[in-house]
DNA sequence: CGCCGACTTGAGCAATCTCAATCATGGTGG
DNA sequence: CCACCATGATTGAGATTGCTCAAGTCGGCG
């Protein structure tokens, strides 16, 4: 268990100096939850800023309906920056603990402040910000063009340690988690477990043994042809009169 | 046709005082291009950011095999923040236009030297990454928890005009870039407008009649639950031992 | 030992895709 | 002015993927 890391570790902090991170970490707590914990919720106003410092956060997006659909989950070191609002608005998502948990709370007003202070901790927020689109336009390739074999065989290259052909390692989180950041059910993620054994990968409960990371990452990449090609090349599309409305 | 917006309605923009808007313009151009012509490519050095002044931007991520995903479309006004990065690094999407189409190219490195000399630049970047990021969010809920139809209605809202209950507007662009957009085949596309029929939504090719956006909203939201409450609550999910690796 | 939760497996079903045919529509050239 | 072609849109039919429901297994823990 690696004990908090020095603030100086988490990314977004790095290029603060000692007085404004000072600054920044007078208001802020580290905070412990169990499995499952609100931490912030979805509609309240936004107050604080999460670092995660042991454990996992995921973010969910809950409809008027109820349904709550998986948006992303944050380890070790990571910053919620998708909860960023920058108008002292209201949280778009809710936060809760996967597994017992410790975070850093900072106060969103403090980081505000600190914003047009510090360009290089402006810039250092705007760096976490266009890294996390590049994420979620990942996520949103995924989602659309590949299927539920394709969507696990990439997360779990992502998740090799590099290097090494033939590997081993645990999963982060439960089978149930995981097929919610896949977007799929947990029966189908079951099933395409299966279908990746015939390509090296076994699995043990939470263990994952993968024969050999190129071999599964050609099959990564020659699934979809495998298949039949489904990936639509989009087409030429015109507007010829494009004014909106 | 409305003509190019002076650059002070770009909300980007708006914050930048003379000097600094001088500053950032002059190495800029306005470039034409025609449907289909690529504006930049991934992979490509990132040497400009585009605003889009008339028409439409898509963007694409275009996988190894060939594959080509749509992730975004810009219309009037909108910056092109997707694809923004900050070490002078390369693309990670392309993007072409959409009809004619008519933008505004500012020099990155000019750009990115704005950000530490102005706080309120600063800022609006930040906003504008902030609130594509949610935007993403909502895309990735919408591919996630909602059938083709539950999008489709979606993306219809979206365009009514507010205020009016029976209202009628022009699809922005042909449909076979809605249905992209939407992340389905033109011939679902296609059904899911049959489908709507039945709640008061017509159309005539690019032309859409909404007889009630209440109705329409209603139908939106009860769809789901009309159909079997397949949106997916999550389970409490343990890890116990969360350590990675 | 027995329960509980997580995971797996099977069977049938629903949503969506693919392929193919048809139908408008608009532009072009004779 | 009209035949003709290209393109987009619609519709039908069958294949596929992934979902739902229902058992059943496995492993840990009280």
């Amino acid at each position: 268990m690696p004990e908090p890391p020095p603030l100086r570790e988490v990314p977004l902090l790095a290029c603060l100096d000692d007085a404004l991170l000072q600054r920044l970490t007078l208001e802020s707590k580290v905070e412990s939850y169990k499995s499952g914990d609100v931490i912030f919720r979805q509609g309240d106003r936004t107050t604080c800023i999460v670092i995660v410092l042991h454990g996992f956060v995921k973010l969910l997006r809950i409809a008027p309906c109820g349904d709550e659909t998986l948006i992303d989950v944050f380890g070790h070191g990571q910053s919620v920056i998708d909860a960023l609002t920058l108008n002292g608005e209201f949280y778009h998502v809710s936060a809760e603990a996967v597994g017992a948990t410790r975070i850093l709370k900072l106060s969103a007003a403090r980081f505000l402040q600190l914003i047009p202070e510090s360009p290089a901790f402006a810039f250092a927020v705007l760096q976490e910000a266009t890294s996390k689109i590049r994420n979620l336009i990942g996520e949103i390739e995924s989602l659309k063009a590949q299927s539920a074999d394709n969507r696990l065989a990439r997360f779990l290259l992502s998740l090799c340690p590099p290097g090494e052909d033939r590997c081993q390692f645990r999963l982060p989180y439960d089978k149930r988690l995981i097929a919610a950041r896949l977007g799929i059910q947990q029966e189908t993620l079951s099933r395409a477990f299966a279908k990746l054994r015939d390509f090296g990968v076994r699995t043990e409960t939470r263990q994952v043994f993968v024969e050999s990371v190129m071999r599964l990452a050609s099959a990564y990449n020659e699934m979809e042809i495998g298949g039949h090609l489904q990936g639509a090349r989009l087409q030429r599309s015109t507007a010829q009169d494009a004014a909106l409305q």
